[in-house]
DNA sequence: CGAAAGTTTGAGTTGCTTCAACCGCGGTGG
DNA sequence: CCACCGCGGTTGAAGCAACTCAAACTTTCG
């Protein structure tokens, strides 16, 4: 028992389920199981079945779309605490996504029963759900309004003032790779673009960190011309 | 009140609706507001603020991201009995789209208070709200597969095929400009793709008719090669 | 330490766009 | 009633942004 996750204090603490009354927490920590993903890794793939959802516990993982040509479009990150796979769930189709552990992975994985319990017993949880899907959906829009309206250029700009940063300092969470198949860009392009804008004096790249030296004119990029 | 709308009949039928109970109806039926917007104009823009979600009761809808440079991305269209406008009612953002009409419209337009007071009176409406969700999000995801894993032949077929036919025989319900940018394609790029299809006799088109003569070989462009 | 994965750089290619001209058709006003 | 306009659609020629292919270099990790 020493390993022993404790699930009830983890998923209490979820923005998801926040604010579920103890017995019904309780009921949904009993239900759910765990699920450890090797690095490299799937916890489900496209055509897969979909009769829950997941929860990152521990690790990182990414959702993406395979193709037959073996390449990949890179959707979303999910990190500790947030919960993926909730859509499909409600469909009865299954995953047409992948979701592969970039890391070492810890899962909770919630049967779709139980999530339905959940949002007849309480509401505020189904709004929450609601909420929760609406996120996704507004980001896949950004992402298509980025490949759809955007060169390759504002494209980057864009996501890396989107980033999460301290006095401009930026860092990557995932590889570079990663990072152009999210940007719907080639490993090549990408590079070229980030030498580029250093090149510039907007940004200054080393490995994972990047530092935004000029974040007005990233913004110009995005917007004006 | 001879042309006035049964609106408790009309949403009675929405499948979004459709086990609610009756006291429950009318009182939707009661808040909601009809809303009429002529040919071209708009339910909302880009940056309103989104307080409630329509249905469309009379015409067509087209949802579409808006571009600075003037072109736009068309995302999906609604027509009579849908519901559209959700999604950002749940997050607190402005709309990131425009809704506009291909045709004069009737839509019925119902505050986010009585969706919210519907979702907590019966936990099955909050279920289709979040299979609706769960479409629109996959619709999205679609949309993302074919812009960055498929080239334009493939969207072309894959959209095809997608249509509803009856006996090989499809009409288009927008016309080609505003398939090209559902697409991701330019008109002009739209209109040699099918002259190139017709030309290997897969296809017959005239005007917005579009006979399949040869599914199998459009499925073949999609998966094969 | 060596193999594999990630990254950069260079050179050449291409699929789709852009620009431009043209056609046909429906509506509209003189 | 017909000339005119404007929009939807097609076709041709030229351009270019991003990709592909290839090779070298760097980092990661077993």
């Amino acid at each position: 028992m020493a390993n022993r996750l404790d699930t009830g204090a983890l998923l209490g603490h979820l923005p998801l389920f926040r604010n579920l009354d103890a017995r019904q927490l309780a009921l949904m920590a009993r239900a759910c199981q765990e699920v450890r993903i090797a690095k490299h890794g799937f916890a489900f793939q496209r055509g897969d079945p979909a009769n829950g959802l997941y929860v990152v516990a521990v690790g990182t993982i990414k959702l993406a779309i395979p193709s037959p040509s073996g390449q990949e479009k890179v959707l979303e990150f999910f990190t500790a605490g947030q919960a993926f796979g909730e859509a499909v769930m409600f469909l009865d189709k299954p995953y047409m996504v992948q979701a592969q552990a970039l890391e070492d992975t810890l899962l909770l994985w919630i049967d779709k029963q139980d999530i339905y319990a959940a949002i007849d017993h309480d509401p505020s949880f189904a709004r929450r759900m609601l909420a929760g899907l609406s996120l996704r959906l507004h980001a896949l829009v950004q992402d298509i309004e980025a490949v759809n309206l955007q060169n390759a250029t504002q494209r980057v700009a864009g996501y890396l003032l989107r980033q999460p940063r301290e006095d401009g300092q930026i860092h990557l969470s995932v590889n570079k790779n990663v990072v152009a198949s999210k940007l719907g860009l080639t490993p090549e392009t990408l590079s070229r673009l980030l030498g580029q804008l250093s090149g510039k004096g907007y940004i200054a790249v080393e490995g994972r960190d990047v530092q935004l030296l000029d974040a007005a004119a990233l913004e110009a990029l995005l917007y004006g011309r």
